[in-house]
Order: structure tokens, then sequence, then C-alpha cells
DNA sequence: CTCTGGTCCTGTACGC
DNA sequence: TGCGTACAGGACCAGA
């Protein structure tokens, strides 16, 4: 489920829960989950740390703590349940647990287990992986048409897949690249060395305010069957072509279409969005 | 270097 | 009902 406005939405949600709270117990039930430091240096320096902020950069959730940050990433179906110690849940898909000092217990909850954490230190973690590697969100200074413009010249990705990769813009995923792309009108399999000027400010506008608007409803609840913190955004109802093939187009009531463009699912209206 | 496709996983939907 | 297959919102990595 998780692009931004889903994570944002999260960490709206947990920040309050959890401010001030110490962590004095760790479990881990998934070893692979943990992808820095080691499994036992992990434990160890977790415990006892109080967690004091709750941060996002893009997709990824940022657990401020006294001396480190935990780093998460929610992937394809990562989710957090708060509840007390004895509170009933099916731990099937459980992958971690941090005990709180209030009774409360934070759960990782991941059934597709392609979730990750980093425990670094506050002082480096943001010229480490993964931190490093995200760009910057749409609505950031540094993104204009020129920006793209450079990093965009001599490629021959589809706009598609290069709005997905997450080092040039930073945010978007499957759902709302469709959407953006409907948007400003551009077919998802133009390549990037193609678009103009125009192209590219209608996808940085577009990506802005479709992501603003997404957040100020919740975030997208797509085939979300266990609500975690029952977290449930309304943007769904407001899709023009994402999960919605063989419907009439809102603009032109041509029919949508759906294709793969690099193994991704993807929607668009073939008449409203030109290939170039 | 750029770009594609496979891969990590489990669960669900759908066709036969 | 049972079985096989395709597919799912992400990102990394090998190899062309």
């Amino acid at each position: 489920m998780p692009e931004l406005p889903e994570v944002e939405t999260v960490r709206k949600t947990l920040e309050p829960l959890l401010i001030n709270h110490k962590i004095i117990g760790v479990r881990i039930l998934l070893n692979k989950v943990i992808k820095d430091p080691d499994i036992l240096i992990f434990k160890k320096r977790i415990l006892n740390q109080t967690i004091r902020q709750v941060q996002r950069k893009a997709k990824l959730l940022i657990f401020v703590l006294d001396d480190d940050v935990l780093l998460s990433h929610l992937r394809m179906e990562g989710k957090y349940y708060y509840q007390k110690q004895d509170d009933l849940i099916n731990w099937k898909h459980v992958l971690l647990v941090l005990d709180l000092d209030n009774g409360y217990q934070l759960r990782y909850h991941d059934t597709r287990r392609f979730g990750t954490f980093h425990l670094q230190t506050k002082t480096t973690y943001q010229s480490l992986k993964p931190y490093i590697n995200i760009g910057p969100e749409p609505w950031s200074q540094e993104v204009t048409s020129d920006y793209l413009k450079n990093k965009w010249k001599n490629k021959k990705q589809k706009v598609k897949t290069a709005l997905l990769d997450q080092t040039t813009i930073s945010g978007l995923g499957n759902i709302y690249v469709d959407e953006v792309l409907f948007a400003a009108k551009i077919h998802p399999e133009t390549t990037v060395n193609k678009l103009n000027n125009q192209n590219l400010t209608a996808i940085i506008s577009n990506a802005s305010k479709i992501l603003k608007l997404s957040i100020e409803l919740g975030g997208s609840t797509i085939a979300t069957y266990t609500s975690s913190l029952g977290v449930r955004g309304s943007f769904q109802d407001y899709l023009q072509v994402h999960m919605r093939v063989n419907q009439q187009c809102f603009t032109c009531k041509n029919i949508i279409q759906k294709s793969k463009v690099n193994n991704r699912g993807t929607y668009f209206c073939n008449h409203c969005q030109v290939k170039k």
C-alpha cells in the first residue's frame, strides 16, 4: 500500500502515540528484516533509547531516538500496530516488536516480508544507504524543469519507469505515477528525453498537487484487508486511471487501457495521454 | 554507463 | 472443490 501519502499518514498517526516513550524491549521474529547493524548489536543499541520524533523522507519512516535513528521502509505490505502487550493479534506476520515503557507495543506486520530496518547514528545516516538514495520530493525547491531536463536529457527510459526511480524524484509509486501522468497528459511509454518544458512542468506541479491532496485525504486504501491503526484513506475514490481498466475515461469517455511498462501494471487513457 | 528483468515473499483472484 | 497460474502498491541487483 504505501507510497508517500500513506507513509505520511502512518507517521502522523504514530508520532503522538510514541513520542517520549522509551524502548524497554525488542523482539525480532525474522532476522532478515534487519539490514544493519548485526542483530545482536541492533538489539543492544536500540534498548533504552527514547523515541523523540517520527519523521519521514518520501516513503522512508524515520524514528528519531536519543543517539540513533531507526529507519523503516514498509515496501509493499508493511504495517504498524500499536497495542497493549496482551492484546490479541494474529502473530503470523509480525516481524518485529518494540516494547514501550507505557505497556504498549509497536508491532511491525508484513505479509510479504519485503520491509527493511536500519539502525544508524543520527550524525551519519543522511550520508548512508538507504537515506542517501532518496532524491528530493516533488515540492522541493530543487525540483524544477531544468533539474529534470538535466537528469533526463540523454536517457531513453520510459517516463513511467523514470518516475518510479526514487533517486530523481521521490515519493511516487505505481498508483500515483499513473495518476500524475494522466493529469499531465503524458503517455507512460514516452521516453524521457522527448519531454518538453511544458511536460516537465506539468509532471512537477501535478505530482505535488496529487500527493498533497492524497495526504489530506489520508492516502489510498486499495485491497487492504487488515486495517493498521485504523488508517484508512479515501484518495482511492478520486483515482482517475489507476485500477480503472475497461472503464470510461472521466475526461473523454474512451476506455482506460492497462498494459505493462517494465513489468509494472500501468493504467492510462490512450486518447488523453498521447505518446511522443 | 544505461536499461531490463529477475528476485525477494505470501496471499488472493480467477480460469479450467 | 482443487489445482495451476498470474498478479500485487517497492527497490535492489546481476547481467546484457
